[in-house]
RNA sequence: GCUCCGAUGGUGUAGCACGGCCAAGCAUUCCGGCCUUUCGAGCCGAUGACUCGGGUUCAAAUCCCGGUCGGAGCACCA
């Protein structure tokens, strides 16, 4: 198995489908997973993807068992080509590439099509000596003029780019096109099992040229659906504009759907992998579902998040109690042993109440702030009632007067700031704000994970 | 336009290769209830789907034909 994306950004959410259905297939029926860098387009490469990549996969758990760089793997396209061009299954032209492009939408051959190879030959290596210009000269494979797609009519092989490529410099300048390099590679490096998207349907009918040519064994093909992922940024370009300008923070700003960005919300690895088995590999297209991701997710987690209070647009009430109060909140619902948090409220102790409840409230309304105590409201203020009640009243959070302001970032790019209780504070931990929601917290700022 | 794919509740899937056990299972969301000093967790309940039309058949979500809708590709990107 192998999994080949270009090295121009980080991975997102999108990739890790590919990396983990990959991955869970080598752990079921053994074999490599190879991590393939597909750079042999110099336009198109960030040079910390390299590094990038790899981190991101060794969080989500993907076991790569070897990593290969096409750009190191020139003098084998080249290799390969040449012996191509000598049977006759490949050749070079000498048009521009809008003159070749009308040429096959008519399912006319160039004229040199049919050119003893040799002749080819020698133009390859004039390819390579640099003896062309941009966009004026290729080298293609020979497939069907008749071909009813036109893309699959003799495709471009080899194409000139004497931009200078990050890994390799201006060591070479004619690189081979996907359909080319992935062939060739996915043939030595023994390939068996290809799972990709529906998108690289046209890119496998290509690809088998090169496998029928050479009596190469063709591997089996998956094609899986493709997945919209409503509400978040995946597209690098539009991510890597949006850091350059200032406007994301980096690779992990909340709002993208970068591996990083997710990892820094508090979402677990496992959550990937749980998810992306369970769509299987339909097909068809389907939409992300962030309800179903947020519940594999709360269900890894809600065990070992322990709970605070946070108070958002909070409102400062004296509640007027005559004696001292104490808190005694469960860090965990399920998990007494854990312990408590505890806070003692003197006579007379100011608190924080979130101010949209209060809102809500009725006049002479009794609600009990909760682990604390039963108060009731009397128009603009907050009254100590009694210590307990039976009665079912409303439950709401609260925190002492001496808690600390934070911001929680959310991934839309709202900001919602309130109070959070002491002993939350300057912890760097994914955990659960009462009747608000899970939060990763990074000491005095949060990043909203989900409900 | 051409070529190729696909279509099961709000969402995601199971079932379709070998028609009957599917008056369609599971998960999630929403709604209602129980429990609980969280709107979390847990428990119970409810609503909700085979794209349409033909055909084959004793029998079709499943096979065949056609329509509709959706998607992908039509690059010297990957």
């Amino acid at each position: 198995m192998r999994m080949a994306p270009s090295p121009s950004g980080p991975l997102h959410i999108g990739h890790s489908r590919m990396a983990i259905l990959n991955d869970e297939y080598v752990k079921r029926y053994g074999g490599d997973l190879i991590l393939r860098l597909e750079d042999t387009n110099p336009s198109n490469i960030d040079i910390n993807a390299y590094d990038m990549i790899p981190e991101d996969l060794e969080w989500l758990n993907v076991n790569v068992t070897k990593k290969v760089i096409q750009s190191s793997r020139m003098d084998l396209y080249y290799k390969e080509a040449k012996n191509m061009i000598s049977r006759g299954f490949m050749y070079v032209i000498e048009e521009d590439q809008k003159t070749f492009h009308d040429l096959k939408l008519k399912k006319i051959a160039v004229k040199c099509r049919d050119l003893d190879p040799e002749i080819h030959l020698e133009r390859f290596e004039k390819l390579l000596e640099g003896k062309y210009e941009e966009g004026k000269a290729a080298a293609v494979m020979k497939t069907d003029l008749n071909h009813p797609n036109p893309s699959v009519r003799d495709w471009i092989a080899f194409r000139l780019n004497y931009k200078k490529h990050p890994l390799t410099g201006d060591k070479y300048i004619l690189y081979p096109t996907m359909n080319f390099s992935v062939s060739v590679d996915d043939h030595y490096l023994g390939l068996t099992h290809v799972i990709r998207g529906i998108d690289h349907l046209v890119n496998t009918e290509k690809q088998k040229y090169v496998f029928k040519y050479n009596n190469w064994k063709i591997p089996e093909y998956f094609h899986y659906g493709f997945i919209n992922i409503p509400g978040t940024v995946l597209k690098t370009t539009v991510m890597n504009n949006g850091i350059k300008s200032g406007e994301y923070s980096g690779w992990d700003d909340v709002r993208l759907g970068t591996i990083r960005a997710l990892k820094k919300r508090g979402y677990k690895p496992e959550t990937f992998r749980k998810y992306w088995i369970y769509s299987g590999m339909n097909k068809s297209n389907a939409t992300f579902s962030w309800e179903i991701f947020n519940s594999i997710n709360r269900e890894l987690i809600d065990y070992n998040t322990m709970r605070y209070f946070f108070v958002p647009e909070p409102e400062k009430f004296n509640i007027k109690n005559n004696k001292e109060l104490k808190s005694h909140a469960l860090l965990h619902p399920q998990r007494p042993e854990l312990g408590y948090r505890e806070y003692n409220l003197n006579k007379n102790a100011c608190i924080y109440f979130p101010g949209k409840e209060f809102e809500k409230l009725q006049d002479n309304e009794i609600i009990r702030l909760k682990d604390l105590c039963v108060v009731t409201k009397n128009n603009s203020s907050l009254n100590y009632l009694s210590e307990d009640t039976d009665k079912k009243i409303k439950i709401i959070q609260w925190v002492p007067e001496n808690s600390n302001d934070i911001k929680i970032y959310y991934p839309d790019g709202s900001i919602d700031t309130g109070k959070l209780e002491p002993l939350a504070y300057n912890k760097n931990d994914v955990v659960q704000l009462e009747r608000y929601g899970y939060v990763n917290l990074n000491k005095n700022e949060a990043y909203f994970l989900h409900k």
